[in-house]
DNA sequence: CGGGACCTTGACGCTCATCAATTGCAGTGG
DNA sequence: CCACTGCAATTGATGAGCGTCAAGGTCCCG
C-alpha cells in the first residue's frame, strides 16, 4: 500500500537497523519493498491485548507506546516505552499468545507487515536476520536496565535513571535532543513504569524540579545540566549503544 | 577439545533450542561440530566482568551462573540465573563491553566457542539464525517478568513466583521435577534478585515455610502443591513456554 | 460554566531497611 | 577430638521510604 518516496515510513526503522549493524542497499530495498499497510491510532487505543494471538509485525513510526500488564490484585506494571522508529512485535514472534498488552500514549502511525513475508526474508537475508537478533538484544539489555532500576535504586535515582534514558533515546532515534525531550506519560504512568504510586512520583518529580535537576511540564522535559541529572541517576548509556565504544 | 559420543556437552542447549524451533539434522550436526572446549570452573568464578570485551560464545553444561552489577552505592542486582543448557553470552554479542557480570553459583562445566565460527554457521543456516533470535526473545521475556515482579510484587509474592520460575525452568530443561529443584543461592544473592535485604528474603521464606507453602533447606526447595504456590505466586507460565498453547 | 483528567498537598500507617547480636554448621588445623 | 574460623541463617528493635486515603486545585474542552 503505502509506498512514499524518497523517505518510507520504515526510514526510522531501518536506520536504526543500519546503525547495529551493516545492511546492504540490496537489504534495505527488500525490507522496503515489503507489503505493508499504514495505519493510524488515537491515544489509548491498543494494537494488542494480553492473550491476543496471530499479530501482525508492526514498526512504530510516529507517536508512543507502551507495554504492559495489569497484575490479578488489579495494579499495573508498565515494561517498556516505544519511540518511533521502534519494532514493536519482536515479543509475539516466539510465542502465539501475548503476554503484555500494547497500547499508544499519543496519536500513533504503525507499519503492519504480514508475518510470512517477514520471516520468509529474514530466512534469505542473513544480514536481515542478524539485525533482528541484534534489534533483540538490545531490547533485552534495556530490560535488565530496568530490573536494576526497581530493584535496587530508591525513587529519585530511578525517576531520574529513566529520564535519562528516554532523552538518550530520544536523541539516537532522531527525535531531537537528549536535553529536551517529550514524555507523553501521566504521573500515573510514570508510577506504573518506576514501581511507584502516582502521589510519590509527584513529589519526586518536584522535588527534582526544585533542585535544578529537570525542567519539567507539560509533556516535555528538558535537562539544564546533563552531567548533573546522569550523576544523581548513575546513568551509563553504553547499555543503549551497541557500537564499540 | 572434548567431544563426546553419543552425548556431547552441547546435548541440553540443542535440545533446548529444538523445543522452540525446528533444526534439522544437519543443522544440530554442524553445532556440535563447531570447534569447541569445555572448561570447568569453582563456585564464585567470574566468567566475564562488567566492562570485558571480546568474549568468546558460552553455553552452560552444569552448574548454575548468575549474571548481576554493582552499583555506585555500593548495592547489588541479579539480572538473570542461568541453568545448565542455557547460552550465557547473547547479550555480549551486540556491544563490545559487558554490562554485567557473570559469576558461577556453583562448580560449573562450560562450552567455549570462537565467536566468528559461531557467527559464520548463522549466517550459512537460517535455521540456527532463528533459533538465537528465539532464544534472545525468550531472554527478553523472563527478563520482562522480572520487571513486573519487582514493580508491583510484594515480598511474598515475588518470593514465590521467582520459585515458581525456577521450578519451571528446571523442569524444562530437564534438571528433575518442578516440585523439587536445585536452589544454589544465599539467601543474600535471592535478596539481590528479589530487590530485598537478606534479613527480610528470611523473614519471608520462614513465613513460607510455615504456611506449608514450600519446604526450603540445605540449597533445595520442594513444593507440596503447585497450584496453591502458583496462586499465591500470581504466577502465568505462559511467558517462560514459547510452543503454542 | 460545568465536568473530567490530571496534578498537588497533607496526615497517617505499613512494608521493608537498617543495625546489631546470636546461633548453627562445615571446614581446618593443632 | 576439639578449639578455631568463617560464612550463612536467624532473630529482635527501631526507623525511613513509600503507600494509602482524602481533599482540593488547575486546566482544558464541550
Amino acid at each position: 500500500m503505502g509506498q512514499d518516496h524518497p523517505s518510507s515510513p520504515l526510514t526510522l526503522f531501518i536506520e536504526k537497523l543500519q546503525r547495529r549493524c551493516t545492511l546492504s542497499d540490496d537489504d534495505c530495498e527488500a525490507l522496503r519493498s515489503l507489503p505493508f499497510t499504514v495505519q493510524r491510532h488515537d491515544a489509548a487505543r491498543y494494537l494488542a491485548r494480553a492473550g491476543d494471538q496471530n499479530l501482525s509485525v508492526m514498526v512504530l513510526v510516529s507517536g508512543y507506546v507502551h507495554r504492559h500488564r495489569v497484575l490479578s490484585n488489579g495494579s499495573r506494571q508498565i515494561v517498556a516505552v516505544h519511540l518511533a522508529g521502534d519494532l514493536l512485535t519482536l515479543p509475539h514472534a516466539a510465542s502465539r499468545r501475548a503476554t503484555e498488552s500494547l497500547q499508544a500514549l499519543t496519536p500513533i502511525k504503525v507499519v503492519e507487515i504480514a508475518p510470512a513475508p517477514m520471516i520468509a526474508l529474514s530466512r534469505e537475508r542473513p544480514a536481515i536476520a542478524e539485525a533482528l537478533l541484534l534489534e533483540s538484544i538490545a531490547d533485552a539489555s534495556i530490560f535488565r536496565e530496568w530490573v536494576i532500576n526497581l530493584g535496587r535504586r530508591d525513587a529519585r535515582t530511578r525517576t531520574a535513571h529513566l529520564l535519562c534514558e528516554l532523552g538518550t533515546r530520544s536523541a539516537e532515534n532522531d527525535l531531537g535532543d537528549r536535553t529536551t525531550f517529550r514524555l507523553p506519560l501521566t504521573q500515573e504512568q510514570l508510577a506504573d513504569i518506576l514501581g511507584l504510586t502516582s502521589v510519590h512520583v509527584n513529589r519526586t518529580l518536584r522535588g527534582m524540579k526544585s533542585s535544578g535537576l529537570i525542567d519539567y511540564g507539560n509533556g516535555w522535559v528538558s535537562v539544564p545540566d546533563w552531567t548533573k541529572l546522569s550523576k544523581e541517576a548513575d546513568f551509563d548509556a553504553s547499555y543503549l549503544s551497541m557500537d564499540p565504544v
